[in-house]
DNA sequence: CTTGTATATATAAAAACCTTATATATATTT
DNA sequence: AAATATATATAAGGTTTTTATATATACAAG
């Protein structure tokens, strides 16, 4: 319910990395399941897109940083994605990059680091 | 010298709102100044391309945003933009919606909240 | 029993954005 | 004389994302 504002405008670019980072941290997501687990671990501030998702999905599986592993859940097909051990290296620098990236850009745009003593 | 890596990959869709809150901080600046203003302020973390600057810079001038004003220094052209009221909203606006997007992006990366106790 | 909502994956056209390459021009340093 | 720093600008190309659409099951509401 109420907004659903979603400024989306910013992910562009982090979309990757926000995908390997969960799979990191859960061993093994469906598609549907990573959009809702977004959502909830942002509060609704971020929310993905299937088509932009998807295509991230099939990129990286292509890549060779992602396996699947597809059941049949209550009749519907479910269709999991794992690291694989290229992958999972793959998300720990990403992640690590886009940590320095969101550190770099928190300090430009305010949150000023603790300035060490000036001299 | 040394890296120049620049992880220019996750500034799309940030780059309006960091030359945004550049000038809300500034007053008026000039483009080469901006590019130099983000460098400096990141330690070369982020680098603007004037190939996405400019185009940015114009479009944001098209919008209302932004006022220029062209003055000869050193017999070169330098061309000042400064925020016009509408684009000091923006820039407020923006600054926050981006502020709110990279804390969420952070507690989505890192930091994990703390889980219940598995039964 | 039919409609709507939630769950679930997928693709394709179009738009948006950024990278890379290029052009122009002056001042200063090597 | 050549290289580097300063300074703006555009265009082609590539990548990514949005928006729209298709398919399909389960369940709740009317």
């Amino acid at each position: 319910m109420e907004n659903t504002t979603s400024n989306s405008e910013y992910l562009r670019g982090t979309l990757k990395t926000i995908v390997l980072s969960l799979l990191a941290e859960n061993k093994r997501m469906y598609g549907y399941e990573i959009t809702q687990a977004v959502k909830e671990q942002t509060n609704g501030e971020i929310a993905l897109t299937f088509g932009a998702l998807y295509p991230v999905l099939h990129k990286l599986e292509q890549e060779g940083a992602l396996l699947t592993e597809s059941l049949e859940v209550d009749g519907r097909l479910r269709k999991y994605y794992a690291l694989t051990q290229q992958g999972a290296e793959t998300a720990r620098d990403k992640t690590i990059e886009l940590g320095r990236f969101l550190n770099a850009l928190q300090n430009l745009l305010g949150v000023p680091e603790p300035l060490p003593a000036t001299s």
